[in-house]
DNA sequence: GGCCTAAATGGACTATAGTCCGTTTCTGTG
DNA sequence: CACAGAAACGGACTATAGTCCATTTAGGCC
């Protein structure tokens, strides 16, 4: 998956050629979106059943009735798979940070924010872990590549430059973000359970 | 891999009934210790040559002139091969933070220890990023089950309870290690360069 | 030196991710 | 409506990790 060249259904606006002046993509086809979300409710049904790991791609393919090119092409790997899961309910989370009452949302110091995204940001991570495990951790550098990831950083790092002037706000947002890695989560709280895994991770948010 | 049944070229001490009697584990076969050598000599080899991805398990077996089941049986999997090959190099770091002279070795006051540290880790792993990624990110969690991941996690809790008495210090230092994973370092260091990621992850450390 | 047991070996085998490309299906246009 | 080109399809194919077990070998003991 080299970028975001896979994933999200895509507006179904726009006449043909005005679309082609507005430079917008070109609208997905029908079979297409058919057989993307025929995708997804057989991934999200084998994967309650039988658990993301215990779940081969090819079995993806055969029980929502696709080739394995269709599912690959689509959405470029397992990860991408899981990405795109994890994708619809990232989206209120996303909505709470950018129009959501206060502290989450804006309105509060840009310090209790900070603390309020890593809050309910654990409280999405726990509740998918093992989704977000897959969809991070399935090729190197998987995560970052993730179009969610890139939302959590600039928020974080937007926070960050508020919070403390002069500071290298955008590696340091990167570096804050990496207690939160599935996979390094999902250590702290088998190892410690959940609160104190939690309280761990808030202790390093600057301030 | 499920823990430390791989790895690391056994005492040649102790007669055989002694050893029984001290509950040490059974000396390496001398095939076995002969082979070891050849796979990890090889692995060096073919990693140099052609880059860690680049070379598959097959490829090492066939240039260490080993069946791939002794090869699977004595480092476990690719990551097992990777840790193996990064721990001759990271015996140096370890001495000198047992006995080393301070701000790294004893003698220092913890938060220096602790700053130091993590420049040293810093250093080593920026000088074997591709095996340390192999190592940590062949499978999910494998790299908190490397036996040096234990090393270094536990140095990092012991100064952290010495420099902040009352902070849970044992998943505080888990936390504090995550931004130091190589693949999260990778990223970094490619997006900003190596001055400004160590800065990033410095700023983080306590105090 | 020869025997015996546990350890080690190696390569055939399985499972799975991911690629490739000839064929089919859309959809905008005349 | 029918045509043409683009887009999507699907399944055979490749590459690789990792398992299994019948066979071989080391080395302690007499």
């Amino acid at each position: 998956m080299s970028d975001s060249e896979f994933n999200g259904p895509r507006s179904a606006s726009s006449s043909e050629p005005l679309r082609t002046l507005l430079g917008e993509p070109p609208r997905e086809r029908a079979d297409a979106a058919r057989n993307r979300a025929k995708v997804l409710a057989a991934a999200a049904r084998l994967f309650r059943e039988k658990g993301v790991d215990g779940v081969s791609m090819d079995a993806v393919a055969a029980e929502a009735e696709v080739g394995k090119g269709t599912l690959f092409r689509r959405f470029g790997d397992k990860s991408g798979l899981a990405a795109a899961l994890l994708d619809e309910r990232e989206r209120g989370l996303q909505e709470a940070i950018l129009s959501g009452p206060p502290p989450l949302g804006p309105g509060a110091p840009a310090a209790e924010r900070l603390a309020a995204f890593v809050d309910a940001y654990l409280d999405h991570l726990l509740d998918h872990l093992d989704l977000a495990r897959m969809s991070e951790t399935a090729s190197p550098g998987a995560r970052y590549r993730i179009g969610a990831y890139r939302f959590w950083r600039l928020h974080v790092a937007i926070l960050l430059a508020e919070a403390h002037p002069g500071c290298d706000a955008d590696p340091l947002a990167h570096a804050l973000l990496a207690p939160l890695a599935a996979d390094h989560m999902t250590v702290l709280v088998a190892e410690y359970g959940p609160a104190r895994a939690r309280e761990a991770v808030r202790a390093l948010v600057p301030e």
